[in-house]
DNA sequence: TGTACATCAGTGAACGCGCGTTCACTGATGTAC
DNA sequence: TGTACATCAGTGAACGCGCGTTCACTGATGTAC
């Protein structure tokens, strides 16, 4: 039988998907949350018209999809970079909540967007390979590296899963509340996560 | 001059201000997040044609603010009722973290509107009366008398600004995280409030 | 007490808009011979 | 090397929909005399 020749894409000057993926995650990040996110506006972020997205993405949905994974890679890459050149376990966690911190700050709408809208969330039971998930074991794992290079002086009681859940949850407080709370004068979240890692256990200083 | 008379309010079938923002928290409850807060969806819900709810709120905004109003106060006096009882400030400090958990379990879509919904937070150094930053301020002195009453165990250096704002930051991440984030087996929530309690000083226990 | 009238909450139709999506098309590009 | 053709990314017009909002109206109700 006839064998098919697979075509090549087209020249570079062809739109690709992930120049749409790109322009999807500048649309978000330049509104409020992610009701800005529309088929119309991320064609002409990306210089394209609306049909065209239909090429690449079967629809909205799918598009948000890949736009969120992205977003999760990038986000747990950023933790992960972080912690290159940290001395001891308790300085990479330090280093890696610092940087979760900060992408929330600089990021603040991706960050709402992958962390408190429920329609774009994690469903129960499935999907535990996507990228968001990956980066949380990372956190468990952080965390627990703590409690056992500090098991000397503290109790080994202390269930590592448990105490990295605490952790995130005042993280992800330290950094939403801020921006969606920006009335209230909030001292520098680096300082307060930092106490926080003291009260947890989780930091060197403590006895 | 002649006195103009007011008119008293129609019969009580007349359609009360109040009936509309009632259906509106209906409404909200009833979806995953705020985009289905719209005029129509309120003025079927409080079975009117959707003009009707012009003669009562200006325009869309004025309406949400009115609702997300009503509902921090609820939610305040959620927190509030929750310490009648409590046999110290230990005690009623724990019985407002956990009504402030049992709320967001309850209400989850309302607790993610008010607390992770950027365009309706409170704008900086405006309006430090409205609802919600009364229940702050009862929340810091929650924390406050926590630090006080344990003034005899605990070193007196901290600051219950600071700590309660650590406290809060943990509350949200419980609050929000197991709605946005089930594919995670969450343990109760209500002991790992226990737990940063502890953690943080402001529990019986801690020596 | 009776009647004409002012009040006004709610109605029904309509507007302009942005949305997701579809459809037939165009025109540049690579391939077959 | 030259030409006819297949491919296919992107286009332009259009659809049906739900949205916020407006407008003239209706009809029940309370008031003035």
């Amino acid at each position: 039988m006839a064998q098919q020749r697979r075509r090549l894409p087209r020249g570079l000057g062809g739109l690709l998907r992930h120049e749409i993926v790109a322009a999807a995650e500048r649309v978000v990040a330049g509104t409020e949350d992610s009701r800005g996110l529309t088929i119309r506006a991320v064609a002409a972020e990306a210089g394209v018209t609306a049909p065209s997205i239909y090429r690449h993405f079967a629809d909205k949905r799918t598009l948000a999809q890949a736009v969120i994974d992205s977003r999760f890679e990038h986000f747990g890459a950023a933790l992960s970079d972080a912690v290159v050149g940290g001395v001891d376990p308790f300085d990479r966690l330090r280093r890696r909540c610092h940087a979760y911190l900060t992408y929330a700050r600089e990021q603040s709408t991706w960050y709402r967007v992958l962390f408190s809208d429920v329609s774009m969330g994690w469903e129960p039971g499935v999907d535990l390979s996507r990228p968001g998930f990956a980066t949380f074991n990372e956190h468990v794992e952080a965390v627990r590296s703590c409690l056992e290079w500090g098991s000397a002086q503290i109790a080994d009681s202390a269930d590592p899963f448990r105490v990295a859940l605490l952790l995130w949850a005042g993280l992800h407080g330290l950094a939403e509340l801020p921006v969606t709370k920006p009335g209230i004068s909030w001292p520098p979240v680096e300082e307060l996560v930092d106490d926080l890692l003291a009260a947890l256990g989780l930091a060197a200083g403590v006895s």
